[in-house]
DNA sequence: GTCTATATCAAGATAGAC
DNA sequence: GTCTATCTTGATATAGAC
């Protein structure tokens, strides 16, 4: 199998967990049964890790975007593909590996924080991409608005699984989102 | 002036831009003008600064509380006065210091992950008093109702701090108050 | 209560063998 | 491509003088 490309993934793992500056090599190794010299190999510095993750990171935004976009599903079932089905296999320790990096992102390199805005862009226009069909032919749907709207969503969902970690209520989440989702009325 | 609160109120700044795992004693030394040796006769652990900072923002928010309850404000400007003018003097550079310390929780040493799990509850008390005289006298205002409304405005508030530090668009905060205040009509 | 100096430790990074 | 061994750095932490 593809060491690389193994690394990466469980480096995006552990960032929704640990967060990207508490990860160490050391912990990639031991997981993968390789040693830390491995790691080194295939990213000499941690920036290259970094730069690796935010570009999965955009690949996969870019394959949920196609997803959503290509198949016949309902706006609202492709709503709860965004903000449920994605999120469903997080365990209660992991929170959204972006928010994740988002909190880091004063201490990250450059690079990667360059790439980081890249993912959060992204993120939003996605969802803007689901919202868009709720109010196709409502006048209050310009452009702006569901822009604010998206951004707001987003914003509930991320703060949501923060909250729901410390306080280790899983009950939080749904509830979260079912509030949220009367502003789409 | 007393150093011990000075290095406290410090370190809860630098929480606000770096992260408690990111800032080093050196920061607090530097920006105090004393050394290193001098931060760890006030606390020899990071831990017992960790301590020292949660229970500054215990007392930060029951203050807080005390201040939207006794005085003659609105509901309106009580609403305000938590989701707005304390946020206001935050640079764009910072979010909340509650919500970076979710961020890094699970490297946290156990007793400082116990006050953050004091500070969030408190918090979301501290709100709920607030949002509760909103519906007083509206049959759909139960305890659970309040809580969850409480739950998913902090969420989105925290949320949207973490998104406009990374995209620099200080238009993102008030855009997602407005919409976050359509939950409460 | 603050200083200089130093010990300790964890983590990133590199060199060279296999 | 992975290993062992080592170097280097940055940060926490401690000892002892002032």
């Amino acid at each position: 199998m593809d060491t690389k490309k193994q690394i990466v993934r469980l480096a995006l793992e552990l960032i929704r967990e640990k967060g990207f500056l508490s990860i160490g090599y050391d912990d990639l190794a031991q997981q993968l049964g390789i040693t830390r010299a491995a790691i080194h190999y295939h990213f000499e510095k941690k920036e290259d890790l970094g730069i690796a993750v935010t570009q999965m990171m955009i690949q996969d935004l870019i394959d949920l975007d196609t997803y959503v976009s290509s198949t016949r599903l309902t706006i609202e079932e492709k709503l709860d593909h965004f903000l449920i089905k994605q999120i469903e296999p997080f365990s209660e320790k992991q929170i959204c590996s972006i928010s994740s990096l988002q909190s880091d992102v004063e201490s990250l390199p450059d690079s990667v924080k360059e790439k980081l805005q890249e993912v959060t862009k992204l993120e939003l226009k996605v969802l803007v991409n689901i919202i868009s069909e709720f109010k196709i032919d409502d006048v209050t749907a310009d452009t702006e608005y569901i822009e604010e709207l998206a951004a707001t969503i987003l914003s509930a969902v991320k703060g949501a699984l923060l909250y729901r970690r410390v306080i280790g209520d899983s009950s939080l989440y749904p509830k979260v989102i079912k509030q949220i989702k009367r502003l789409l009325l």
